[in-house]
RNA sequence: GGCGACAUAGCCAAGUGGCAAGGCAGGGGUCUGCAAAACCCCGAUCCCCGGUUCGAAUCCGGGUGUCGCCUCCA
């Protein structure tokens, strides 16, 4: 069948084909750096991390750019209001950006450019505008003549005439045009600057993805992607700048994914309802969040709750559980015998189910539950019995479908070098003897009194195991 | 006013014409000293009203409701 995508420009689902057989370039829109970002921020950051890795999986070389926005109104105003420098914030977030990810186990792009390291490029780009008639110099200010742009709006699928009678931006009279935007903004005292053939100054949001992405990517990108509120003005913008410049088409396949609201709503400063997900990691971990994003599709929108992410956590913990059964059963001494047909059928058709899933689109919803039909029979099968060669081989099932996902890149261990599990150790050697004496009282004591401490203990054929509990706490009203 | 999305079990969520995935919660079993884990079984008039069709959650028309973009925003 092959992948497909869905393009936002048409509207449909598209066969997906790279302009080079065998590479993919991919361009989404990184962070402002001027505060920590939130989980509304990391839902496309994280499924583009999925769908990089499976772009990979399915075979193709990806050259993935995402850029860091490190000069803008935004880091100005705050680098005011902290009596700081702007370049100072913006290192500062910079920084928080790239733990933040990292401790959520998405990879980093391929490049991650910074703006302001990229002015040259720019500058050059908007001479060129210049030069072709679609940008104007206005007392040191440059903008984007949108008339000059016949196709303008195509991607958000608006005509100027209809975009203009919606506008309630308060008209700007150093414009030819309302819709007009800056490339290139005057220096006001005090703010960073960069020498330009218009004067001191920097440059517009807009222009920066386009400098970029053409920088390291080309004329021609197959992926540019970014949420869906970047639609307009932003990628139509990219466009207009783009192709104007180039006479290429910019990119191939748009790719927008939708928001995530909080109980409800969506998440505002006003409302004081935006969680970080530097304050998230506090709350869960990142398999569970990762599993809360990527259970349902993409395109949807998505509602952060209380309740959504106790579901994720058991569901995490249930998937856990089986890959840390199986990782027991596979590491048994054993003999070497050849897996059963069975197993392989299993793991064989899971696989297919799982590509369908993820060919459609990026369905990670189905995908995920594909890992979960395949935890039901592996637990199946394994209750029946199964040999440590099949245990293995499942276990590496369960590794490569998951890999795609992001799921057991940071498996917690249960750190059997911490003197944690020798008290525990000793704590249930106690209770086993207790129960070989049928002195239940002792041993269900011993038991209760752990789990208040938050460590479950499973009474097995082949002994007692513990296990940390899935706690789940409740973000309550938010941020502390 | 323009453009668009969504409405599926108590909750979350797949599913674009042919017996309604998956997860969480709940009920009943198997196993267990009792639990836990695991497995098996149980649960849906697919927002409403029309229409097309042998057949519709799925297509068409009309409602209702929720939300988003049109201004910085993932």
């Amino acid at each position: 069948m092959g992948l497909r995508v869905f393009d936002t420009m048409t509207r449909t689902l598209r066969d997906f084909e790279s302009l080079e057989p065998g590479q993919v370039r991919m361009y989404v829109c990184g962070p402002t750096v001027y505060n920590y970002f939130h989980i509304g921020n990391l839902r496309p950051f994280l499924f583009f991390d999925v769908v990089r890795r499976y772009l990979e999986y399915i075979g193709y070389d990806v050259l993935y750019v995402q850029n860091i926005t490190d000069v803008d109104d935004k880091i100005i105003n705050r680098a005011n209001e902290a009596g700081t420098t702007a370049a100072e914030v913006a290192e500062a977030y910079t920084r928080a950006f790239f733990t933040d990810l990292d401790a959520m186990g998405v990879r980093r792009a391929t490049v991650h450019p910074r703006a302001t390291a990229h002015i040259p490029q720019m500058i050059e780009l908007i001479e060129k505008l210049v030069s072709g008639g679609h940008a104007y110099v206005q007392d040191g200010d440059v903008y984007y003549r949108v008339r000059s742009f016949p196709s303008y709006g195509k991607l958000s699928h608006q005509s100027l005439d209809e975009l203009a009678a919606g506008a309630r931006v308060a008209v700007d009279e150093r414009k030819a045009d309302p819709l007009d935007f800056a490339l290139w903004k005057k220096a006001k005292p005090g703010e960073p600057s960069w020498p330009s053939p218009w004067g001191p100054g920097r440059p517009g949001w807009h222009i920066e993805c386009s400098a970029m992405s053409m920088n390291y990517l080309g004329p021609t990108l197959d992926i540019h992607a970014g949420g869906s509120d970047l639609v307009f003005p932003h990628h139509e913008n990219e466009i207009a700048q783009s192709e104007a410049a180039t006479g290429h088409m910019f990119a191939r396949y748009w790719m927008h994914v939708a928001y995530v609201n909080i109980e409800g709503t969506k998440m505002s400063k006003s409302l004081g309802n935006i969680i970080t997900v530097r304050e998230l990691r506090r709350l869960h971990e990142p398999a569970v969040l990762r599993h809360f994003l990527l259970s349902s599709h993409y395109r949807t929108p998505l509602n952060y709750s209380g309740e959504a992410l106790a579901a994720s956590t058991r569901a995490v913990g249930r998937l856990r559980g089986t890959y840390q059964r199986l990782a027991r059963i596979a590491s048994e001494p054993g003999h070497s015998a050849s897996p059963a047909a069975a197993v392989s059928e299993m793991i064989e058709s899971a696989r297919g189910r799982f590509v369908s899933a993820m060919d459609d689109d990026f369905n990670t919803a189905n995908a995920i539950a594909v890992l979960f039909e395949l935890a039901r029979e592996a637990n199946a099968a394994a209750d029946t019995g199964i040999s440590p060669a099949e245990a293995s081989l499942l276990l590496h099932a369960f590794d490569e479908l998951g890999s795609v996902l992001g799921f057991y890149t940071s498996a917690p261990s249960q750190s059997s070098t911490s003197n944690v599990d020798g008290i525990i150790r000793i704590l249930t050697d106690i209770r086993q003897k207790a129960r070989q004496n049928r002195d239940f009282a002792t041993a269900d004591r011993i038991r209760e009194e752990l789990q208040k401490l938050g460590i479950i203990l499973e009474d097995t054929p082949e002994g007692t195991r513990w296990r940390v509990e899935d706690r789940f706490e409740d973000g309550g009203s938010g941020p502390a």
